[in-house]
DNA sequence: AACACAAGCAACCGCATTTGT
DNA sequence: GACAAATGCGGTTGCTTGTGT
């Protein structure tokens, strides 16, 4: 095995070629290849100046000779802010067999979840997994997750191993009389699903570790284990996500994954339901370490979630207002967003708070 | 030392989606 | 609503580097 590259290194060779495509590039030629440092320092003086997006003006007005779309890319992969470069940790590789057994090909979703990391990264990382593990003879998932989605497709899959590129289809959410239980994400038939109780506000949710396959141990005092879930919930929708580090008001958001599930409930179950997908994507375990190591980790991760379930919701802003230590990262050039905690009732510093001391509040 | 191979990674391409007019 | 431009995403390619023979 290689050891990991300290140093990234660049292409040596470069070629040019004529613009094409959309591209509002006049008619010239334009560099391709790998980046020299002056075209770094230009592109990254550009965006200092201007901001990030409007790739293609910047080839208009610095006169670097790449196009927009190499602009954008070169920024994302190498000079964001708070960009990792070392390689992965062991709990990051663990999030990423995760995320792709729940969510696939959707490398820009899994980024979101993964600070500091590029889609490309991960991307990366996934197709050399694959490869070591196609030619080692190894299933691509471990066999707690490889079970779980066995016993998720009721059968339908079973022995019928699935490729990075395909990963299992599942059955479409089952509709329920209730409101509020359908709203939650990923409710199953699950005996490890469970009711979440939130003792501030004396509600109970229902949820499930789609992942789990044995009785969960070393429960935190303030997980209430009460009957088996209400409802089933086979598989989230796929949807593309918007990115939210831009320099302008973030989008609508097109996710189809709370937002389609949560379609009428409230900013706190919004919160409560995107803690859950943290739990269920990272296993309880893995939580508890976050809490004790790395609670500011958890929190961005469940504000991640909340920002793709809530519309027009710019949550990293409310982040920023609560947070002291002013983390910034990809969050840190969104604008202020118009919707206040009021009005999706959250208390944000205190949930922070409990979240780092790991006292609950759930 | 020379070569082949694999791993890691950057960057390109085509297409889809979003945004602006 | 139609169209074009801008942006985002996933798939793929090909280069560099490390390792084994």
């Amino acid at each position: 095995m290689r050891p990991p590259t300290v140093v990234k290194k660049e292409r040596a060779s470069t070629t040019a070629v004529a613009s094409g495509g959309a591209a509002a590039a006049p008619q010239q030629l334009l560099k391709k290849g790998p980046w020299t440092a002056a075209e770094d320092a230009i592109l990254k003086e550009y965006v200092r100046k201007h901001g990030e997006g409007n790739w293609n003006a910047l080839q208009k007005k610095s006169g670097l000779q790449r196009c927009g779309k190499s602009c954008r890319l070169r920024w994302v992969n190498h000079f964001r802010p708070n960009l990792k470069k070392e390689s992965f940790s062991p709990e990051e590789e663990t999030l990423i067999i995760r995320l792709h057994a729940q969510f696939g090909n959707k490398w820009a979703h899994m980024a979101k979840h993964l600070r500091g990391r590029t889609d490309n990264e991960i991307k990366n990382y996934w197709n050399t997994r694959v490869k070591q593990r196609k030619r080692a003879g190894l299933p691509l998932y471990p066999p707690e997750i490889q079970q779980h989605i066995s016993s998720r497709c009721h059968g339908q899959v079973q022995n019928a191993p699935w490729t990075a590129n395909s990963p299992p289809t599942l059955k479409p959410l089952q509709p329920t009389n209730s409101s509020f239980t359908s709203a939650m994400p990923l409710l199953s038939e699950n005996p490890y699903g469970s009711i979440l109780q939130d003792p501030s506000r004396g509600k109970n949710i229902s949820f499930q570790f789609p992942f789990l396959t044995s009785p969960v141990q070393n429960w935190p005092e303030n997980f209430d284990l009460g009957p088996p879930p209400l409802s089933v919930k086979e598989e989230l929708p796929s949807s593309q996500f918007s990115s939210n580090y831009g320099d302008e008001q973030m989008p609508h958001c097109n996710s189809g994954l709370l937002n389609d599930l949560l379609p009428e409930s409230h900013g706190e179950e919004k919160l409560l339901s995107s803690t859950c997908l943290a739990i269920d994507l990272l296993g309880i375990k893995v939580i508890e370490e976050m809490l004790e190591t790395d609670g500011r980790a958890l929190i961005d991760m469940i504000l991640t979630e909340m920002a793709m379930a809530t519309p027009k919701t710019f949550v990293p802003d409310l982040y920023n207002n609560c947070s002291s230590s002013g983390s910034s990262g990809e969050f840190s050039n969104c604008p202020s967003s118009v919707t206040t905690d009021e009005e999706i009732e959250l208390d944000m510093p205190q949930l922070e708070w409990s979240y780092v001391h790991g006292t609950g509040g759930f």
